[in-house]
DNA sequence: TCGCGTCTATTTGTCAGAGTATTACTCAGC
DNA sequence: GCTGAGTAATACTCTGACAAATAGACGCGA
């Protein structure tokens, strides 16, 4: 015999789904359509019924995910209208997950240098409160996270992560709420200048010297020196980025 | 006859609505419990169905607001454990809506005063790149919002309306995206500074002067001075948060 | 006693379908 | 040309069901 007709149709390609939620899986999917220009701002989106039947997810699942988006700034929904991606400047730029999205694929030129302006005008000033403020304990994670760095080199992830995770330490040690959240957009800009390095195939300068004088000054109370030595550290950086 | 016994119930008390969506008003409710203590980081909320209906919400609209939450980092949900609020280091304290739920109550003076702290960083910085790149229109927008704010006074609404434009039209005026995205927040630090000053029962000094001092240099595209007069504007309002 | 796999119950996650509320747009009447 | 009522498109809310994940209990063997 041949096979039944109306046997149920293969399932249809699914979201791929790591250890991720659905609703997450569809939130990054647009998140990165959109950061990447590929829906642009005043773009309407088509209507969840008929969007959520493209993705082959129910709506709920769908409208979960834009509602995701939207406290994140980057569409409002209105009913008779739609879902329309919002203008740029209404985007929290500073959200960590908008920050991945942008960074999925070549972000634009223009983040990525306001990124590190914003990192040479917060991190000094952090690195100097750091030195004040700062416990004992926080600055041992720093010393712990500086030895992994030295010995994992910026070539594994682990040595990434843990250059990450210095940065990090140096804006928890300011005891600043608001500041303290800035650490995953920080965080970003830190995994960009490692991977655009990476991808322009240059053996990145030994950074060390450089992290090893913040941590000193921080060690020392020394709230100058650490500003001064962290402003060097990220000029660093920057002329990484830009020279080819 | 007596009326029948089965008659649907008078409807139980709904969440005001007033222009927001259902559940904008239900993460609003949520927000604001979390950030001023009431769900402690840790707690575990009751799961869906028990919640929704002590809400008397379905169970769609409070996930949908749980989405919100977790989009900011206030909680997070996982199978079999329920939705647990999160560390505050989690939380995204940059994000205006999360500023807005903190201010609803008495904010924790860690965060008022690390807010003031961020923007004793962030400002005097941005008022000087505004100063190199501002465009004549951003300078007219500077104007009309500083005009506005002397004639309506901080007393009305609409005047420290005119007050935020200001600060904000300054950070866009730096042309850096993400520095732009600070500008809610930096919202909520003056919004919060001329009601605490209202609550004091002080008679507001006048800022005017102060504004006007950043405007002209600005104006002159002198950044040194930018930076300086930004510093002594923000400076003034530290003054009047700290003394009583 | 301790470790390790298995089972179970609880919770969130996903789905489907129906009706409601809001509001941009149309169009008749002035 | 303006204004008001009507209409239709869209997101919003609700309900009820089933699926998936997983913390914790349990039993078994070493």
């Amino acid at each position: 015999m041949a096979a039944t007709p109306l046997t149920a149709p293969p399932r249809a390609p699914r979201l791929k789904a790591g250890k991720e939620r659905l609703h997450g899986s569809i939130a990054n999917l647009l998140g990165v359509a959109i950061t990447s220009g590929h829906h642009k701002p005043g773009d309407i989106l088509s209507n969840e019924v008929e969007f959520s039947e493209q993705l082959n997810v129910s709506r709920s699942a769908y409208r979960e995910a834009v509602r995701i988006l939207a406290a994140k700034g980057l569409v409002e929904s209105r009913p008779r209208v739609g879902t329309r991606v919002t203008e740029m400047t209404r985007w929290n730029l500073l959200d960590p997950d908008v920050l991945r999205w942008f960074f999925e694929n070549e972000p634009a030129p223009q983040v990525v240098e306001g990124l590190f302006e914003l990192r040479m005008i917060v991190e000094p000033a952090a690195a100097a409160l750091a030195a004040r403020r700062r416990t004992d304990q926080q600055l041992e994670a720093m010393q712990t996270a500086l030895e992994d760095m030295e010995r994992l080199t910026l070539r594994t992830e682990e040595g990434r992560s843990a250059d990450r995770d210095f940065h990090q330490t140096v804006l928890a040690a300011t005891s600043n709420p608001p500041l303290a959240s800035l650490a995953s957009t920080i965080g970003a800009g830190v995994r960009w200048t490692t991977f655009y390095k990476q991808r322009k195939h240059k053996l990145p300068a030994d950074p060390m010297p450089e992290h090893w004088a913040v941590f000193n000054a921080i060690a020392a109370r020394d709230a100058e020196g650490a500003r001064k030595a962290m402003e060097a550290l990220i000029a660093l950086a920057l002329s990484h980025i830009r020279d080819p």
